[in-house]
DNA sequence: GTGAAAGCGCTAACAG
DNA sequence: CTGTTAGCGCTTTCAC
């Protein structure tokens, strides 16, 4: 048993054809005999053989991968992103490389390197929160590489791309606190030099404009859109003994450390306190009270950002036309931000102490 | 603008040197003088040179990707162990292709031939539920390629594996329930043609043999892990009136659906019915009361299963001695499983109805 | 219908 | 130090 996997030259030395033949008699080629396709697949599947993808994709100048940067793949949101992308892509015969930047600049640039190195077909990329510079981008779109970015974007490129409309859906959660009556909203957002942060907060600050409250008056931390770090600033900030009556964080996690920390000082939410999180992370269902958030439709968003992609490899010119696709996001008002009253039904459902 | 990438003869003709002067030079090449390699390095950052590493791999006959198969990628256990495998992986200079089988056996068997086209370095593999045959794990080794499997192993193919010691997690947390005075402990529980099911169940069987009772005369529901299916199944069960006093759920979400099927009928949990998970899922230190489960370090998981591959990786031999590496789980005990006294701490830490 | 020959982009003997 | 040559495994004209 040799070390060496079987080619299709093994294959023709053993039927005294050529390896041409065998080629063709693999890809079911017309003008082959049955006589001697049987032959071939045969004795392929005897020898064991498994053709060299590799060596063909080669031969022929393309590939079957396409390349996928996300920031971690262990994050709710983007495993679902990745779920959608393989269920357009497999399907047509691509596979996917995944990298993960770690939402650090200098990974990403190098996955680009590593990407672009593999000769991928295409490339689908969400940004590292750290990322400005996009010179590595322009360096895919200079290789012809395909290219859509998803979710986090770069708003100066000229290029296809599908996103979350994060300013609508910030906005009708910012409307919605303010129909309970609430008018002070701290803010607790990721950064904004992040697109999707940005637009929350631009959601949230024309929301309070059309009721003449001004979101620069609003208590506000920006900050790594972690449990962890919610819970360190809120901690500290409620030392000071005020407390507003809303806060508006744009992470179900940042939730989390927002809750935890307003029940070490005896706050309860939503009475004292309505507490929001974006992006319906899978406990925000679970938790008591459920989180009021809004469902990103992740999974779509991947299918979305995959038949970009697709139309682009099918496509014969080297410069299509960008395409923007908008996923509208949807509000999902769960227990945080609403008052409870004795007996409704929301009570009954809850065990007792 | 050409749409093809440079090649390094396109850098060979531009400086009137042959090509594998470029390539050595590319490679850093100790004999070649600095001055060439200066003049090619230039010229291939002037051109935007881009290795090929699928044609270098080809010529050299050896890759730098590793196929990984798991059941879904949106799984937080898998996404982690993911995460972990490319801790080590990545450093090492390979890329991961991951696949998702989908729970089904069909889409494994796909799964395997493309990773097998696509001549990966090596396969690290996680069967889905589905999985008895093993054809295609054999063709992966006849193909002599690496094969390392995790979590969920066929325990008579003697490759290398990473596994989590079921048996002891589930045992201990028979225990820890045993020792709250429990006596009848239902069994909810994953496929036990799964190896992991099987194990944890066995854990489960033992302790309770321990304490003289007999696991077959426990209520015991086994099915898909997760929370409609356990949600459905007990809406069922609780019509009878009677229940157990302890459920025993082999995963997180099993003991999310199972917990609002109690909660349905107006049950408490702890106090009336004690609910355990399994895998600590983010969501259950946050839900409330918080979940008691079992951390299975899949992180940790990853990255052992990660380095096994690597040791065959660099090892010369074709027939490495196959490891088995076991991981031990911790019972994380939280509210879930512990009755509830006035006024103790964790009664302090939680909000007032 | 099948074979011969060339080549995808790169590397590695073997020369010199 | 650098060039020559051959070939990784496959496909694809161009022949016959």
């Amino acid at each position: 048993m040799s070390k060496k996997q079987t080619t299709i030259q093994d294959i023709a030395k053993k039927l005294n054809i050529t390896a041409s033949t065998v080629s063709r008699a693999m890809n079911d080629h017309p003008k082959i005999s049955k006589k001697t396709k049987a032959l071939v697949w045969n004795t392929a599947r005897e020898l064991n053989y498994q053709p060299n993808t590799i060596a063909s994709n080669l031969r022929k100048g393309k590939g079957n991968t396409v390349g996928m940067i996300v920031p971690r793949i262990n994050r709710h949101f983007f495993s679902n992103v990745i779920t959608g992308v393989e269920s357009v892509l497999n399907p047509a015969g691509y596979n996917l490389i995944i990298c993960q930047s770690e939402e650090n600049y200098e990974k990403e640039v190098e996955n680009v390197k590593t990407l672009i190195s593999n000769r991928v077909s295409g490339i689908l990329i969400s940004l590292s929160i750290e990322t400005q510079n996009i010179k590595h981008l322009q360096k895919i779109i200079k290789s012809h590489i395909p290219l859509v970015m998803f979710d986090r974007v770069n708003e100066k490129l000229n290029i296809s791309q599908v996103i979350n409309d994060d300013e609508a859906g910030s906005y009708e959660m910012a409307i919605h606190l303010l129909g309970q009556g609430i008018k002070d909203i701290m803010w607790m957002g990721g950064p904004r030099s992040s697109s999707i942060y940005r637009n929350r907060y631009n959601g949230y600050k024309r929301a309070l404009e059309e009721h003449n409250i001004f979101a620069e008056e609003m208590p506000c931390f920006e900050g790594s859109p972690t449990l962890d770090s919610a819970l360190n600033y809120m901690r500290e900030f409620l030392k000071s003994g005020k407390c507003p009556k809303a806060i508006f964080c744009t992470s179900d996690y940042m939730a989390m450390g927002t809750i935890q920390a307003l029940y070490e000082k005896g706050l309860n939410v939503p009475n004292d306190v309505a507490v929001t999180g974006y992006s319906n992370e899978p406990f925000a269902g679970l938790i008591s009270p459920k989180l009021t958030t809004v469902e990103q439709f992740s999974e779509e968003m991947g299918r979305a950002t995959a038949r970009l992609l697709l139309d682009q490899l099918l496509s014969e010119s080297d410069e299509p036309v960008p395409r923007k696709i908008i996923i509208k996001p949807k509000l999902i008002v769960r227990e945080t931000t609403q008052k409870r009253k004795k007996n409704n039904k929301f009570i009954k459902n809850k065990q007792e102490l």
